[in-house]
DNA sequence: CCGTCCCGCCATTCG
DNA sequence: CGAATGGCGGGACGG
């Protein structure tokens, strides 16, 4: 029943009786012992145990962590509630009866800010579904159901599913409905991030901010913003993807923000050295390429508000944690990667370059019913795939993508993509056992980096010096041009890339494999040019410079910066682009609007006003530090 | 005072 | 056209 969603959604209740999973929410169980629980499942009562069992889904030992963890911080806990019996009983007995209306009503009225939190309500939400579904069962989730379980707005759900579905541990299925995925795909996802990270040269980026800002520490001249990454981002090109023509396509303002910015967020992590990222560095660099100029000021505090939003659901997963970097200027709010290492190598993750001219701009859109079937007969993954494969359901989904393909996608639009999947299945396991193991804050012995001062709060060192089984060849994507796909494999899923960033990972769900393919899409830009082709190699040799430069190389001037001038003139992942920063990239901003205006009209003029309003603020030419020449 | 970030208006996009 | 999504930023909460 799709009853009224908004505002009064909260108000209902789920009178269902279903298999509501009722204490989760409240978990709490009166605060028994503060944490400590975690190990010692408090043989007291403590219903909190419970919980696995109840929803009847495979529970993980992580997310009963979770939830007592997240319960357990907040001493304000004290919920109210204790007083008015009603949600005591609650507690344990859950959905007998319990239609007190009145009771929740008032509940719900009085929760402190930290109980509303979007972090709290992932939490809850996490508690529902098991790290690793259990294919056998429907993993289905259903957003009505979800938002008047959990009672919260709709809009809230829609942050939370908006992460994860970047991270690839939700699909969406249709309207209202998405599927689990849990931790399943996230190895590889998390390694088809770095990757694109890598692309983005996102780690010299940091390193460049970094070095501003140091610099602007001495010499106090505070003003230029985020020039910096104009000042190198060839890649910048930032331009909508929408071919002039394509309207509709166009339109696509939507599928910017979250779930993109939540992608590059966690690929900022994924390829710097300390894995810590502030919120300020990861705010100018999503800026930076997100629109070239435009008024910071607010465009900054609202990106850093959204970051905030992400970084809470991230937390949730335990991927990142928050910590402070004490640089220059004080303590800035900043969130340390914690989630898993070693990611399967490249070879597990199948790279397609795609040259496509325009996707369709809802990426994940809801496929059609036919879709959905193949889907689901796909939808098995789990855990343990890897034997019987159905070659011809394979097929059959792709030529069901082709022909959704063909008809909003370009023509001309050949996927290649690299063939060699091969083992994978060892780093795989391993790095799914490893999460498991959980104790997570896995520490890699990072390379000790002075200006990073990075308080770690209550940090739970451990270098994780096993994981043998990482992968024998490091984080080099040999991606070796190969087989060429007509179509996008069954469960492609790809973003239109966002404005600038040339390419945007994707992966795609393939299931039936256990491997799936991490996508790269290039806009197009107005008309490609047909002969431009991916150059493979340019991936392999970026990928060589980048691998962690050392210590010494945070301190080294952005000019020097190690892949920073290698990377630099070819760098722009998108062939089509490839004029575009080929060029002696002159100058930045300038030059780039132009380009933009050109390829699409409209966007023009709307940077091209932008560009005017910010002309005032900075000098119009600035020097061009530029790093190479 | 300020770092966080909840809340929900309202523009978009979907069906 | 109404419902589903999801930008976005005012301004409240908590330290």
């Amino acid at each position: 029943p799709q009853t009224s969603p908004n505002k009064s959604a909260a108000a209902n209740e789920k009178k269902t009786g279903v298999f509501v999973e009722p204490q989760t929410p409240g978990k709490t169980s009166g605060k028994s012992a503060p944490l400590e629980n975690l190990k010692i499942m408090g043989p007291l009562t403590t219903p909190t145990k419970g919980p696995d069992a109840p929803t009847g889904e495979p529970w993980t030992p992580t997310s009963n962590l979770k939830m007592l963890i997240s319960a357990a911080s907040p001493e304000i806990r004290n919920r109210e509630k204790e007083r008015s019996a009603d949600n005591i009983k609650a507690d344990e007995t859950e959905c007998s009866s319990q239609e007190p209306e009145l009771g929740e009503e008032s509940e719900k009225l009085h929760l402190s800010r930290k109980e509303k939190s979007l972090g709290l309500l992932c939490h809850k939400f996490l508690a529902r579904y098991p790290d690793y579904p259990n294919p056998a069962i429907n993993n289905d989730i259903c957003l009505d159901d979800v938002a008047t379980e959990l009672s919260v707005e709709r809009r809230r759900i829609y942050d939370i599913m908006n992460v994860l579905e970047s991270l690839h541990m939700v699909s969406r299925l249709a309207k209202n409905r998405y599927t689990w995925h849990g931790r399943a795909k996230l190895a590889q996802t998390l390694a088809a991030l770095r990757r694109a990270g890598e692309e983005n040269r996102y780690g010299q980026q940091m390193l460049q901010l970094k070095q501003k800002n140091l610099d602007q520490e001495f010499e106090l001249d505070g003003e230029e913003k985020e020039n910096e990454e104009e000042a190198e981002g060839q890649k910048e090109l930032s331009f909508i993807s929408e071919t002039a023509g394509d309207a509709k396509t166009a339109g696509s303002r939507k599928d910017k923000s979250l779930r993109v910015m939540s992608q590059k967020f966690v690929m900022l992590f994924l390829v710097s050295s300390p894995r810590v990222v502030s919120l300020e560095i990861a705010a100018k660099i999503l800026i930076g390429e997100d629109q070239v100029v435009d008024q910071d000021k607010s465009k900054f505090k609202t990106k850093i508000r959204r970051l905030y939003d992400i970084a809470n659901v991230l937390s949730s997963l335990e991927l990142i944690k928050k910590v402070h970097v004490t640089e220059d200027r004080g303590r800035k709010p900043a969130f340390k990667w914690t989630g898993p290492e070693d990611l399967p190598s490249p070879q597990d993750v199948e790279i397609a370059t795609v040259t496509a001219s325009s996707l369709s701009s809802r990426p994940l859109e809801s496929r059609s019913s036919l879709d959905n079937c193949t889907k689901n007969l796909f939808c098995s993954p789990g855990t343990k795939r890897g034997f019987t494969r159905h070659h011809s359901l394979v097929k059959l989904a792709k030529s069901i993508q082709d022909d959704r393909r063909k008809i909003n996608s370009a023509p001309t639009s050949p996927i290649k993509m690299t063939s060699e999947a091969v083992s994978g299945g060892l780093a795989h396991l391993a790095a799914i056992c490893k999460m498991q193991l959980d104790k997570q804050t896995v520490n890699i012995p990072q390379t000790p980096n002075p200006e990073d001062a990075v308080d770690v709060c209550e940090d739970t060192l451990f270098t994780s010096a096993g994981a043998s089984t990482a992968a024998p060849r490091e984080s080099r994507p040999a991606c070796s041009p190969g087989v060429h796909f007509p179509v996008l494999p069954a469960g492609a899923v790809s973003y239109l890339p966002s404005p600038c960033s040339s390419v945007i990972p994707v992966l795609l769900p393939q299931p039936q494999v256990g491997r799936s393919y991490a996508l790269y899409v290039h806009h197009a830009p107005a008309r490609p040019h047909p002969s431009l082709r991916p150059p493979p190699t340019s991936l392999v040799v970026r990928s060589m410079t980048f691998e962690s430069p050392g210590g010494p190389s945070h301190k080294v001037s952005p000019a020097a910066a190690p892949a920073g001038q290698a990377a630099q003139g070819h760098d722009c992942a998108s062939p089509s682009l490839k004029r575009a920063c080929a060029e002696p990239a002159p100058e930045g901003s300038p030059s780039k609007i132009k380009r933009a205006e050109s390829s699409s009209p409209k966007l023009g003029e709307i940077l091209q006003a932008r560009l005017k309003a910010r002309r005032g603020a900075l000098k119009s030419s600035r020097p061009s530090s530029r790093a190479l020449h």
